[in-house]
DNA sequence: ATAGGTAATGCAACAGAAGTGCATTATTTT
DNA sequence: AAAATAATGCACTTCTGTTGCATTACCTAT
């Protein structure tokens, strides 16, 4: 178990240390999107800095994805096997629930094709939807 | 000219203060969206909260919109004519420069339909793109 | 016109997230 | 084991967004 989480992050070009090897576990157990806050609650004894940190480095090192639900909150979540956060082909739609406040992705929903006027060149693009999510819907 | 923009705040429902015209004429002299602090730094005389409180206003009236470009900074703009930011009909893409910075609409490319799972309830959809705008690509 | 009520404004202060600098600890390399 | 490099933890700062409260402007009814 913990062989694997060493290889993910090896494999990505990252050091596996200790905290390194816990946020990646638990980003793999969490389904939903996790913030910076979240991961604070959840690892009591450590620092937010180093979350930050780590956070970051997974980030550049595209283990995690940078997610802008509209909150004004970053969320992180694992990228997919052989993700390269590449427009076009990895970036997919996110949903965030207004009731659990939940940030999830739809990897099947890849984003599809914006025509942008000439000159224009994109680089990244963001598509989040906002509303109720199943669990929500259910309760209601 | 003042006129016009008074019948514009009256028919929102939205009294016509002389803090509030000035804000609107601002926005429509400016092709870009408008943060918060950009309205903060043009009109030195105004408080801030009051900047706040006529942008949540607006945004209530469904004057301007809220855009959330991935900056981490909330934006404003105008919205159109008859525009009641109904998802489906009314939301469109908007871009993010990451060069000038600059936010803007383009409100003939609207936000095509996205086809959830089951349960899920869309209320509002944010699409973003950055990258490079017509204005810096020429700059370069 | 004026008194009373409502809405808008301005000041102060706070909260939360993001980020930086620096000292300390851990890890790797020689 | 010593030196170099990387990771961590602490303190502090900045920026945005937000609220409470007192004051000012505005509108209405008598």
């Amino acid at each position: 178990m913990n062989l694997d989480l060493e290889k993910t992050l090896e494999k990505h070009n990252v050091k596996p240390t200790a905290m390194r090897l816990l946020v990646l576990q638990f980003l793999l157990t969490e389904k939903a999107a996790m913030s910076l806050t979240d991961l604070e609650n959840h690892f009591d004894r450590s620092d937010r800095t180093t979350l930050f940190r780590t956070l970051k480095t997974f980030a550049e090192k595209e283990i995690v994805h940078k997610i802008d639900d509209g909150t004004g909150v970053t969320k992180y979540a694992l990228c997919e096997e052989d993700c390269h956060c590449e427009i076009e082909t990895d970036l997919h739609v996110h949903f965030h629930c207004k009731i659990c406040n939940e940030t999830i992705c739809f990897p099947e929903n890849k984003i599809p094709y914006i025509n942008l006027p000439d000159g224009f060149i994109a680089d990244d693009v963001s598509l989040t939807v906002t509303g109720i999510c199943n669990k929500c819907n259910k309760s209601l």
